[in-house]
This record gives C-alpha cells, structure tokens and sequence, in this order.
DNA sequence: GCTGCATGATGAA
DNA sequence: TCATCCTGCAGCA
C-alpha cells in the first residue's frame, strides 16, 4: 500500500475533498481524542505531503501529522458511512464525505518548528523534483555521506523520501546497480539515473494508482508481479537475462535482484 | 478459522 | 539485530 506514490495521493484527493470546508473529526478508538476535539469545527486550510508524510495544515500553529507505517489506511465514503470500526484511530466528516484512517504509525498534532524538523530530516521527494530543495544534487549530497549499501541507502528516508520496499527493488534493477554497491561510490551518472528513473516511476503510479515498472504489463493480471522485474518474482526467471532472480535481506526487509544483470561499478 | 506475512519506522540492546 | 506498533489478506486447514 502506501510507498510515497500512495501518499502524494491521499494529498491530492483530501485537498479536493475536504480543503475550505468546515469538518468535524472525531476519534472513535480514542486514541486520538484529544487532538481531534482541538480541529473539529474547524476548516482546513491545505494539505502538503513530503515522501511517506502528510501534513494537514488546520491552523497557523495546528498542524495533523500522519504516517500511515506499514498498515495505516484511509477509507473514503461519499454517503452512508458505515460504523467505524474499532480501530479508527480519526474520522473526518464534511457534509459530502466521510475518511476513516487506521492504523497508522503516527497521527498527532506539531508546531511549525516540529514540521520543519520533520521536512528537514527528509531527503528530497522525487514527486517535488524541482520544488524547493526537491533536486537531484541534494540526493547525491544525502547519498555519498553514506557508505552503507545502495539497497540500504535508497530505503533511507532521510536520503530521498518516499521510496519503499518495492520501488527500491525494482529501482536498483532498471539502473543495473548491485545494491550491495557501497551509496557513496556510486557514479555521478548512476546517481542521477536513479534520481530520474525515481521521478518517472513514483509520477506514474501516481498517475496509475499502483506501481508498474514493467513497458507494458498484462492488462487483467491478479498478480502483482506482473507489473514489476525483480519485487517477489524469485520463482521466475529475469527478464532481461533469463537467468535466476535473487532474494535476501537488506536493511531489515527482503529484497530481489539479478546477479547478472545488476553489478558493481 | 487460523497462521504468517506485508509497499514502514523506531527504540532498546 | 530484534521486538514492537498493529491492520488486512493470502494461503491453508
């Protein structure tokens, strides 16, 4: 679910659906009870996103912070919502629309001197490639203080935001990089070629609503690998190649690549 | 119905 | 390196 394509677009939707309106938010696991007594009734005033973050500007000093982790999910309904389950951590509700979020990592209330912590510590995100410090030159300045793995390094969030699990996989294997190859010796132009190929492919699973990296994948597939070269297709063969695709771990997650086809510089 | 795993990240050891 | 947060679902009985 949600690597930073998924999140530019929970941006994008709740902008339209709920910015300029009045909202009445509620936490009905209480968890968040506190916080959303503090927004509700009150309109909002612009949603942001940078990588995996999203941030709901309420006030000049009340801002929504969401990390929706590995789990969170919103739920969007445009009339009769159902019960909220057990678990909604926030619910949200305009007189035309209803978003249940749960399960998130985080969902709390900053200061603007917490959100510029929290931009600050992020790499730049290549969906912003040109907006503010959003470049190519601050990814490799981010990258070559690094010397741990490529693989591990892509994964950082504080070295480009909004990479995930799957996008770094298939990321490492259109570029041909081993992602055991030390991020600071990485060349200059593998540097870049990640950075655009990175633009490219989050642009358009924003545009697609899912992530393809594959020129042109099975129309009807139920098998998400379909779509991809590398992520989970350890049973099949390369496709560039032919020969074994690989798995192991690195950085705490599994990875996939080609032997062959990925190598060290 | 149950088990284990997943597109994330942190904090303790 | 590992447990933890904690939701949904595929795969299996």
């Amino acid at each position: 679910m949600p690597e930073g394509h998924t999140i530019y677009r929970y941006a994008r939707r709740h902008r339209d659906l709920l910015v300029g309106r009045e909202i009445i938010a509620k936490s009905p696991q209480g968890r968040f009870r506190g916080g959303a007594a503090r927004i509700s009734g009150r309109p909002l005033l612009g949603v942001d996103s940078h990588g995996k973050h999203l941030f709901y500007r309420w006030h000049r000093t009340e801002t929504l912070h969401i990390h929706l982790g590995l789990y969170g999910r919103f739920r969007t309904f445009k009339s009769d919502p159902p019960a909220p389950t057990q678990g909604t951590r926030l619910s949200l509700h305009t007189d035309e629309v209803t978003i249940y979020l749960a399960g998130p990592t985080v969902c709390e209330l900053i200061v603007p001197s917490q959100e510029d912590a929290i931009r600050a510590r992020l790499g730049p995100d290549p969906l912003q490639a040109g907006i503010d410090g959003n470049t190519v030159a601050e990814f490799a300045t981010r990258l070559e203080r690094r010397r741990i793995p490529i693989g591990a390094a892509i994964l950082d969030q504080s070295v480009i935001a909004g990479i995930g699990n799957i996008y770094r996989a298939e990321l490492l294997f259109l570029v041909g990089l081993d992602p055991a190859q030390p991020a600071n010796e990485v060349a200059p132009d593998k540097v870049e070629e990640i950075w655009d190929k990175s633009v490219y492919l989050l642009q358009r699973g924003v545009d697609e609503g899912e992530i393809t990296t594959v020129a042109r994948p099975p129309r009807a597939s139920r098998d998400k690998t379909d779509r991809l070269y590398v992520y989970q297709r350890e049973r099949f063969s390369c496709r560039h190649c032919g020969g074994p695709i690989s798995t192991g771990e690195m950085a705490n997650r599994s990875i996939w690549w080609c032997s062959s086809c990925q190598t060290r510089t």
